[in-house]
DNA sequence: GTCTATACACGGATAGAC
DNA sequence: GTCTATCCGTGTATAGAC
């Protein structure tokens, strides 16, 4: 946890001063946000190199390609770095109004070039409904993340390894997108 | 927040003193989960209630409308009880084990009846699909009440109005409960 | 039993010495 | 820039009033 993690007991296992921590960074949080950048990092750079490969490999890249470039560093994460559950829980927790500014640093350009790239392959779906699906996917994809699914249902988690499960949760959230667009004013007109 | 809001505020607020809290709950924490129960136990209302007219009005109730029997709920919250945001954000901010028999006894009974709904509307699925895909709609949900939707593309929330937002998501979600199962341990062998 | 007052240990933050 | 000393607020425990 965040709370139950001291500053003091940090500083001390790194070796350095408290103060050092508020005169470089000013604040806890803004600790917490350093290290939660350097965590997401390398998942956004493995996402945009796939969606790169891709683009540069397809003239018209597949659905479910996307979104499995999307998905797969992310996932990956829950075998490979099991504190960044915990950092995202952790910034999660934050007022928006402060968290709002990190996330829209850190996943700005991921949510933009994605966007563009799953509207290229639906065409017929408006970009706000692309951007709306967009974000239940991602919901998804943070619920897996945060070790919370299956919770409820039992102790332990009875979910696929992660091979199988990014490649069901591309099958789902496929299906989703390629349900009949309900955009209510019509497109073409205006 | 939740670390902001000391419990010196909350019971100066109250009217009351600041050890009763613990005489009576025990912990911060434990008040926490109070208020999250009393919070959350009418959405779990709604949803057995509009389960049960559902299956009570029909033989074999359609996907579509169990699914809205579970989300509507849920989704109303956004307007009507905003203070529910931020204590999901600080239950979810807990170490997993602490917050694992929380959710539990609150959502498990909830998890159960509407897989089995779920399973009865869709056969050709394992339970064990059934309930990984309801976890995937279950963390768009979540992701949609958190607020946090949309959070990296634009600074306030576009998403439409809750009515509409409800039957899209409806709609992407059954198509993707709906997608061909993937299970690979063949069904009726053993 | 129920509530109050108080004491304590510890947290993040900061001022000021060096 | 770095570190020590200190400040104020926090959650929690406990002693004791009603």
């Amino acid at each position: 946890g965040f709370e139950g993690t001291s500053l003091r007991a940090v500083t001390r296992k790194a070796g350095v001063n408290l103060a050092a921590v508020h005169y470089h960074l000013g604040s806890k949080e803004a600790l917490l946000h350093a290290v939660f950048e350097r965590h997401v990092t390398p998942i956004n750079q493995a996402r945009l190199e796939n969606l790169d490969r891709l683009e540069a490999t397809e003239a018209e890249p597949e659905l479910e390609s996307i979104l499995e470039a999307f998905l797969a560093p992310a996932l990956d994460v829950r075998a490979r770095d099991p504190e960044l559950r915990d950092l995202m829980a952790a910034v999660f927790s934050e007022p928006i109004e402060r968290q709002a500014p990190l996330i829209r640093s850190v996943f700005g350009e991921i949510a933009q070039r994605f966007l563009a790239a799953i509207g290229r392959a639906l065409p017929e779906l408006e970009p706000a409904e692309v951007n709306e699906r967009m974000q239940f996917a991602v919901g998804a994809m943070l619920h897996l993340i945060s070790g919370r699914a299956n919770i409820a249902v039992a102790s332990g988690s009875e979910l696929p390894p992660e091979a199988m499960l990014l490649e069901r949760l591309v099958q789902f959230l496929a299906a989703g997108f390629r349900a009949p667009p309900r955009a209510t004013r019509a497109r073409g007109s205006r």
